[in-house]
DNA sequence: CATGTTTGTTAGTAAACCTTACGAACGAAA
DNA sequence: TTTCGTTCGTAAGGTTTACTAACAAACATG
């Protein structure tokens, strides 16, 4: 007994679909597919696209043509490569006609701000000190170093991304960030309203594990650990971050490691990942150790010691969350100094130790290679994101 | 200086684009749209679904009667409910047009099969030892019960699903399976060319997670934990299935718990999860206690004590996979008498107290109420979701 | 120099949804 | 009882989209 007359089977794009969509829906949909096979390729003409999107030339044509109208896309002359047929013309992203302006509040006393071209590269930065700001004054920081970054633009810019400490919602409110004094501040739609510009304001974890996947080469299950003044992490899977459902994903600062007590914590427990990691708690450690050593060889070791026991809690930390996801890729954040080296073997060899071997054999484990800009980069890729749907 | 001429902000809808999108795709769409609305509300005329999905009646009347062609939707006389204007015609998914066949292959020596009706309900179910068969034998036992099974339904059928146990990925081939000795065990493709039906075969815990979703009234966000010869968990993220990359996802029996040792594990380890809670070591270590007890009350006590550590561990392994994330909801599914107690009482309790008390205030953690069935079930959610788009 | 190839454009077609308009069927008020 | 307004489902025509087919332009190669 068979189904007969039963349909096809559904295609992936089908699955739960949750909104009705209709002709100008397809055309929003190729011009962004184009655009972002242009963004990433760069320089190809109007018949690649359509052989790499599956598009017909004549579509991309039309594409290319209301891209070029609105100052997106750029003609580069025609390919020089000597080849039978009528010359391709070249064609990119025009990314001179546009800039990102980004900034980082996630520092603990210095926000930092930033230029970027479309391809996240940094123009030109600018810093401004906190100087124990908080609440309304903190926001008149922010919108103090907003305006001197803007000035420093030197082309239209596309629009204003911003990485932020707390929990941020999709709405851009910053629900908690207890560094900066703010609960439930609408920081994107003020900015926005006080700038006219497109905003978008996301968790500065959130925003550096985008970085990573986007400018890092990083796959598209990637879990990005943050280690700063506090610890968080950004959870990218499937090529989508992961916000959770307050918001709060990512928050693994105060979860408790091992079943040993372990030290203090700010929040009142006791055993906290961040009492273990964080980088006021590792500078004093090694500055008490350094201290207490009677050999510079046996600073050394202590060093190693704490270095090594942090990023074994850190790895005791991850191991269920990689179990639990199947990850593969984990990247690092955060002063090289402190994380490249014992601390970051020693997570890695606990993760190893703790999940299945046959599961996480290719695990890798590495630090970031965009540094300090990782949340203004990732901040770029929002904007990208948003205003293009390209990243 | 401000972006002139800049697009206007891309909707969700095209964010990150991966493939061209034709007129036809709309089509499909939006007739899952609808009928998705119709499986879920049941009884609406076509002016409610005009209203529900926000097309317009036209284009409803127009897909309703494409699937009124097909026999998926049928119409139910007129609305009784005295009301102005012309009386509607009430249409609803044809629930008796169509049965679903699921087999559980998760137990550790009996095979589940069942025919279910479009709504997840069991109609008839059946099963079969697995009397030790491993490799090719397995395979033929699962065939012979899915034949039995199949020759048991009294419609149509619309697919096959099936909960395996072990490592399954996109295609459905069983990667690793220990328990039925299958290893690369292309199961889907050998069983849809066996008997000519659409088949889906999945992880048992992904089943039992969208069992829950679908019929257990569960959020978007959700973590199952199953808890039988083995311990596994099925991940939801925003209503979709996290499968992981090497499609291991929630394979945390054998993760670490912990800072002291604990129990020797089969796979060499000491401490996984497995060995502190899976259904055979419970019920051994609450076997050898009641032995030894001298009186009831210790071994009541004993029990408790057995049962409270090995939720304690759960909740110990499962604090990081909450924080980060930020899940509200875990299920429990497995034998009541030893998860639903001083077991399920343990780990929200050692959850709360190693993660933000105020990000999981609102956190529960419960028992599936879906029983035995749940991995048929949600192996009928498979079916639904592949076939009609449905679940 | 003829031929084949590649590019980008023009013209016409098919599919999908929309808007507008209409008859049918009902309740409520005159 | 009749009229009016409402709601339902359908019909006709228009718009948007991407496709196919055909073509001129420009180049490499034999």
């Amino acid at each position: 007994m068979t189904a007969t007359g039963a349909p096809r089977t559904i295609q992936d794009r089908a699955l739960r679909p949750t909104t009705k969509v209709l002709p100008e829906h397809i055309r929003l949909n190729n011009r962004t597919l184009v655009l972002q096979t242009l963004y990433r390729t760069g320089l190809q003409s109007r018949a690649d696209l359509a052989r790499e999107t599956g598009l017909t030339r004549v579509t991309v044509s039309d594409l290319i043509s209301e891209l070029m109208g609105e100052n997106l896309v750029i003609e580069l002359g025609q390919r020089q490569e000597p080849r039978p047929g009528k010359p391709a013309t070249l064609l990119d992203i025009n990314r001179a006609a546009f800039q990102i302006v980004s900034l980082d509040l996630s520092g603990h006393t210095r926000l930092r701000g930033a230029v970027l071209s479309l391809d996240g590269a940094v123009l030109s930065s600018s810093g401004l000190d906190l100087a124990g700001a908080r609440g309304e004054a903190a926001f008149d920081t922010v919108a103090e170093l907003l305006a001197q970054v803007i000035a420093r633009a030197t082309a239209p810019i596309l629009g204003v991304g911003i990485g932020s400490p707390g929990i941020v919602d999709r709405a851009g409110v910053v629900r908690n960030a207890p560094n900066l004094g703010w609960r439930d501040q609408p920081l994107q739609a003020r900015l926005q309203g006080l700038t006219g510009l497109p905003v978008r304001v996301v968790n500065d974890a959130n925003a550096a594990v985008l970085a990573e996947h986007s400018f890092g080469g990083a796959d598209h299950d990637l879990l990005l650990v943050k280690v700063g003044h506090g610890v968080g992490a950004g959870l990218l899977i499937g090529g989508r971050a992961i916000f959770g459902e307050r918001f709060a994903a990512g928050e693994i600062g105060h979860v408790v490691v091992g079943t040993d007590d372990g030290p203090l914590c700010a929040c009142g427990k006791s055993g906290c990942l961040e009492a273990w990691l964080s980088v006021p708690r590792l500078t004093k450690a090694i500055h008490d150790a350094t201290a207490a050593a009677a050999t510079p060889m046996d600073a050394e070791r202590a060093i190693s010691d704490i270095l090594t026991e942090a990023g074994r809690r850190l790895g005791i930390i991850l191991a269920p969350v990689v179990g639990a996801l199947n990850l593969l890729e984990i990247v690092l954040s955060g002063p090289p100094e402190l994380l490249d080296g014992a601390l970051s073997a020693a997570t890695v060899e606990t993760l190893r130790s703790r999940t299945m071997a046959t599961e996480t054999g290719d695990l890798t484990l590495r630090m970031t290679a965009q540094g300090e800009d990782i949340v203004l980069r990732g901040a770029a890729v929002m904007v990208l994101s948003a205003q293009l749907g390209v990243s």
